[in-house]
DNA sequence: ATTAGTAGTATCCTAAAAAATAGTGGTATT
DNA sequence: AATACCACTATTTTTTAGGATACTACTAAT
């Protein structure tokens, strides 16, 4: 009983991994926390990834409902993502995740 | 200024991940939340994981200062594995990363 | 003495992730 | 008209993670 309880956490865990993890998804969502960014703002905040990567993960990310795409055809064509309901439901989780990054980094360093 | 800022908490993010990401990180730790445990007990614990691979990742996060090895040589050696106490106080960011997780499989899912 | 368990190492291999690089078709700016 | 920015796509190459498999050295129990 116990030990099913335990199973169940470790997949969760790993579901979440999956969606945050990888070197850019949780970069990608932190960096949306912010605001809503476009195609190039979000390049140059996260600094060297490539544009196809980039693509690929927006895509994933979209996919798993956390991010939208929408597409502003008055001028030039301008394109938005931005965090949706489900995606901002991650803010308390990221924030917590960043408080803990500065302390990680003073004990592993410091 | 503002810029700065933000560079730096998406590095944070980036920190944690690599701690806790990758496909086995993660589980390792939550299952080392639940008490200390040989390195047996961890390889049945997570399922399919290759010794390699565990002795690996268990080197990863004890270099990272959130895994202890202890070893006792009273009879035969046994090794324990436990969470440091910066270790344990990752627990409740993995509480929250396991709620948020019960939470998204429900969105995506259905 | 044999078997089984503990705690790993050593080698090789594959699949996936991401980088490098180049190019596309549009708009806005000067 | 030329340049530059936007939002990508395509192709190739490199890097990395992790699996498969086999083996080691030790001890404890039967």
């Amino acid at each position: 009983m116990k030990n099913k309880q335990k199973q169940i956490q470790l997949r969760d865990v790993q579901d979440v991994i999956d969606v945050i993890g990888g070197r850019w998804r949780g970069a990608i969502l932190a960096s949306l926390c912010d605001k809503e960014k476009r195609f190039n703002e979000l390049k140059r905040d996260l600094g060297i990834i490539t544009p196809r990567t980039l693509t690929k993960e927006l895509k994933y990310l979209e996919m798993n409902k956390l991010v939208s795409r929408e597409v502003d055809t008055s001028g030039a064509v301008t394109i938005s993502y931005s965090l949706t309901e489900h995606g901002k439901s991650l803010e308390p989780l990221i924030g917590q995740i960043v408080a803990w990054g500065q302390k990680h980094r003073k004990v592993v360093l410091g």
